[in-house]
DNA sequence: TCTTGACTCTATTCTAAGTATAGACTTTAT
DNA sequence: ATAAAGTCTATACTTAGAATAGAGTCAAGA
């Protein structure tokens, strides 16, 4: 199949695929005599495991590792479960800080209302010190 | 004060706060005849309010609309009000993926140990659909 | 007076993870 | 034959800075 075709099947836009293949994420796929890249179906499910991890926001230098460990079969997967752990440590961190925003955000919020002018603004005057 | 002592009293890098005047978000200051920048207090306190919001993930877009408003003190201040409650809404938007995320790592997580070869690793497993 | 170290200047490059565009070429459908 | 759709490469843009090179400036000590 063509680019168009496993931008369909896979849900990653053109730019996308081509972009990750630039990065040495996705293999190099063969060319037609019209230099058109032409996939098969283990490209797709590379393309496939790429995406997985992204929509679980794992970084590429991370996707970078798992492909790696996924070349080497035999070995421990000991590296991949601390990978996952401290992304989730990662992402806890996160919504630790968040929600700490979002607290100073809502008191802020509550500091002023809509009918005052801006030098009354209570908002801005918070965010003055 | 010379744009050294600034970043120690504001807590910005020097690189920052070119950043920001580059930007347009801080204003200009004067130059001494060697054309080095010399700030006062009412720039310091410029720097403080654009740090101050960064700290809230404030974008630097929406700082130039609130240092628009500031600038027009008459005004009603709604537009502000409004501005943080998107960006209030905005974090729990992040915070609910973040939640939900969290949720499917852990899941993922607990599909393997670290007992087990790369072939057999649940968490490469998963990610593979 | 000279020199050394600390400070500042501009300009450029890099980061992550794509998105968007221009201009050229190829394929497909009518 | 022509037009539309698809593909190609290369480049620039996004956010919010961080890092660097190379040049100029300033203050203190010998």
């Amino acid at each position: 199949m063509k680019i168009g075709e496993l931008s369909k099947r896979s849900g990653c836009s053109i730019q996308t695929i081509r972009f990750y293949e630039r990065k040495g994420l996705l293999s190099k796929p063969e060319r037609t005599e019209a230099n058109y890249r032409t996939y098969d179906k283990a490209l797709l499910d590379e393309l496939i495991f790429i995406k997985q991890c992204r929509s679980l926001d794992i970084s590429m230098k991370e996707i970078e590792t798992l492909i790696h460990n996924k070349n080497n079969p035999e070995q421990s997967c000991s590296s991949v479960n601390k990978l996952i752990d401290e992304h989730i440590c990662q992402v806890n961190e996160k919504i630790k800080e968040l929600s700490s925003l979002k607290l100073t955000l809502e008191q802020m919020a509550q500091s002023c209302d809509a009918n005052k002018t801006i030098k009354e603004c209570g908002i801005l005057n918070e965010l003055s010190h």
